[in-house]
DNA sequence: TTGAATTTTCAAAACTTATTGAAAATAAAT
DNA sequence: ATTTATTTTCAATAAGTTTTGAAAATTCAA
């Protein structure tokens, strides 16, 4: 396979895959070209690219820096803004592992917790079951975040080379 | 706060929660339902806590049942069927890992191999990077399949005993 | 069988989200 | 200070997704 072709597969599977994580193809597929491109690209390149328009393009990069997946980079002499993302895959990984559990998965335990002090009769089929299964999801989503934060804070090598020993 | 203002706060908050996570947010809720109900619903009943159609709810169910989180349940002397989820929490998260597992990672892992092999001077930056990157992607998601692999493979007391020793 | 209860389907409508493109704002060069 | 290049914004529109509801299909009982 030709490499013009294969970019253009990657793209298109990293954007089908992103929407099924709750992220915006386009979105996806401008972080897919740049994590393949070599050099920073502008938001010329990538409109072309992707043959999309310059405020979606505009829009979506301002996403993916929020996300902290992509750096403006300013080119000496350059008047336009380039962009550049991070290549290192665990980097990326753990960036975005750090963004979700903040987003999202922080907030469902705190709410967790309220819920689970519930007032009422814990006899009761119904009180029983609500605050069993509550508070089985939260003493789940409470390991889980114990461990994504050893994990945002390791670094690559001793985190994966650990697991690979420990699971064999 | 009384049960019922906590069931629908939590319904209403799951649902959010699955919108991030490319589940559309009536599956969610519906999912959310069955979690906190002591005993198996009708389409009916659930039309009638969450205010939605009958084809909406048979749609969705249909949906729960295919991912394996919900499950058709035939009382005796009765002519309507009835509807309960998985109330085991670790069982619910193997069960999608293993569904999404199978739905997006394997084939993703599949199309990256083919990737890897462009053809193409590997002196040439674009070509480099494009494969470096590649192989970057398809080594940590390899690790992250072997990982789940286990995971799915485990019992909840063993995987998170055994996990939280390791991470302390 | 026939008829009533129940479930399923799916085209149309409602709703949600993403995209465009042109105008406004900003920044740099002359 | 003015012109020119570039980026940002956002209302309008397009595209995509979800929901409805009524008709068709199925299931069960008499």
């Amino acid at each position: 396979m030709k490499l013009t072709e294969a970019k253009a597969q990657f793209i298109s599977s990293w954007g089908a895959f992103g929407t099924h994580w709750g992220i915006n193809r386009t979105m996806a597929q401008i972080h897919a070209l740049l994590l393949v491109s070599a050099r920073p690209l502008t938001q010329d390149d990538v409109m072309e690219e992707l043959d999309i328009s310059r405020g979606n393009v505009n829009m979506n990069m301002r996403d993916l820096i929020s996300w902290g997946l992509v750096d403006r980079v300013l080119l000496p002499g350059e008047r336009k803004e380039y962009f550049t993302a991070e290549k290192d895959i665990w980097k990326v990984a753990t960036q975005i592992i750090k963004e979700r559990k903040k987003r999202e998965l922080d907030p469902m335990l705190k709410l967790l917790q309220q819920l689970e002090n519930v007032d009422g009769d814990k006899k009761d089929a119904d009180t029983k079951q609500f605050i069993e299964t509550i508070s089985g999801i939260r003493k789940f989503g409470g390991q889980a975040d114990k461990m994504l934060d050893v994990m945002v804070k390791a670094d690559e090598s001793w985190f994966l080379g650990s697991l690979l020993k420990f699971f064999k």
